[in-house]
DNA sequence: TTGACATGTTATATTTTTATAACATTATGA
DNA sequence: TCATAATGTTATAAAAATATAACATGTCAA
């Protein structure tokens, strides 16, 4: 699979509010498949499982089956990778950047973006 | 809205390659909405637009009308937002995070993530 | 051993996103 | 002014993501 292809399906694994939910809960500590369903009871457990396989499939989690349960751990190597790689660098000068848009919008009238 | 749902956009506006790569391209320079199209010749011009109306609703683009031609801006602050809530933080001691894991991992025989 | 618990699989309906075409509007420059 | 360039709008088809139900498998503990 190339980078882009791997960078992306990080990405898309992230935007889903449930997975980004998932990632936090598993930050500090492992959990089984069980306990993530419970702890998101409000939607299906097949649905909770269908999210967390996104999230595996992009590496963002490393899960280990011991007996019958499945100890779910976060990875977050592919968070740091997007980290370093694109996001910090096009927050990288954020601030200034921004003063520098606003003289510029400053010169016209007319506004588009909400 | 929510600063959740706000947020939300964000990750979904970059979960999809041409978008990041819209980004890419309004880095250093703004450029035209035609000029855009151009460059990513290879899909339809709407669906260019319709790319460009999705990173605006999140307000990564900020767009100005001058006569007939409309120049977009990047606006990296909604990026950075969320390099510092959320991404950053989860980034943060990865490597250490890592190695934690993998003696865990050593544990058990059986690893089932690919 | 065997019942039930934890997890996994498959199928399918629903919703959302993506891509395109056809048509509309506005502004500029010859 | 008026042809055309640049952009915008609306409708719709196609693809992908999401949610759920029904059923299947493997493991533990009494």
């Amino acid at each position: 699979m190339s980078s882009e292809a791997y960078e992306d399906k990080v990405f898309k694994a992230l935007a889903a509010p449930v997975r980004r939910q998932i990632m936090d809960a598993l930050r500090d500590n492992p959990m089984t498949t069980g306990e993530l369903a419970e702890r998101f009871s409000q939607i299906d457990r097949t649905t909770v499982m269908q999210h967390m396989r996104v999230l595996e499939t992009a590496d963002l989690i490393i899960s280990v089956k011991r007996g019958r349960v499945r100890w779910n751990h976060l990875n977050p190597m592919p968070i740091k990778a997007i980290h370093e790689r694109w996001i910090g660098p096009m927050a990288a000068g954020a601030v200034d950047k921004l003063s520098a848009l606003k003289s510029e919008l400053e010169q016209t009238s007319e506004i588009s973006a909400k």
